[in-house]
DNA sequence: TGAATATATTCGACATTCCGAATATGATTA
DNA sequence: TAATCATATTCGGAATGTCGAATATATTCA
């Protein structure tokens, strides 16, 4: 392409990664430390095939990694700096400040959020909150 | 949509505003002051409606407004905020601080430009400039 | 080993963006 | 008024992004 956009194509690229709010609720989501993909999918209540999409245009660009840790894939920020891009602009978008990710344990089937942890999703008897 | 991603619609939108690389440099040409679309299409080599079809992307976002002076459209930016999010990726994407915008007065037939400011470009003389 | 589980990948339809070519518009000068 | 000038708009094809459905993979348990 033309070489005149050369110093700004790093940076258009990664503007891009961030033009999606599903990623950018991810990402608010692994903000506090690594999370698992079925926590995800309770949270924002979204396919999980839709979820490993976005994760791996997230991994690929190098701003999330992943750990396994038996049947669960734990993914964690490995460039925590983009918040700082990200805040700025949340700001800019009529935000004061960051949403603080609401951890709600109770309706979360993850082995991190459930007591159980470490049984399978399915066989862990989901708390109702009332 | 999906109701969850709300908070971020705004921010993902401006965030795809700026993820183009003609954009980045387009807006750091108006940094230091307005200019009229000619000097912009001096300073990139690029051709006139391309220029004006980005030009109009900002517009319509917001970031940049215009000011008809004769035959000359000058812009200027409105939402100079940006720049404290363009900066910082900018920074994060391996440059520590941003390009000044050289205006290299010589080459460029604008009439902001030229000495002989205000005739009309085509019958400006180009000054070489060795 | 086979079934169950969490997650990933592939495929395809659809929407959007990019960008060149051609043309239109509105201001200015002769 | 007609020609000229700077700039804007429209159109269309190509490339890319979105996202649902179906399927694949790797791990663990029985």
């Amino acid at each position: 392409m033309s070489n005149i956009f050369k110093p700004y194509q790093a940076s258009a690229d990664l503007f891009k990664i961030l033009a999606h709010p599903a990623r950018l609720t991810i990402l608010s989501i692994l903000r506090d430390g690594e999370q698992c993909v079925c926590h995800i999918e309770a949270m924002l209540k979204l396919r999980q095939a839709y979820i490993s999409q976005h994760l791996k245009v997230l991994k690929d660009a190098g701003i999330v990694s992943v750990r396994r840790d038996g049947w669960n894939m734990y993914y964690h920020i490995t460039c925590p700096e983009v918040f700082v891009v990200i805040d700025t602009m949340f700001a800019l978008s009529g935000h004061p400040e960051p949403i603080p990710h609401a951890h709600s344990n109770a309706n979360c089937p993850c082995p991190k959020c459930h007591p159980e942890a470490g049984l399978p999703v399915s066989r862990q008897v989901i708390h109702s909150s009332e």
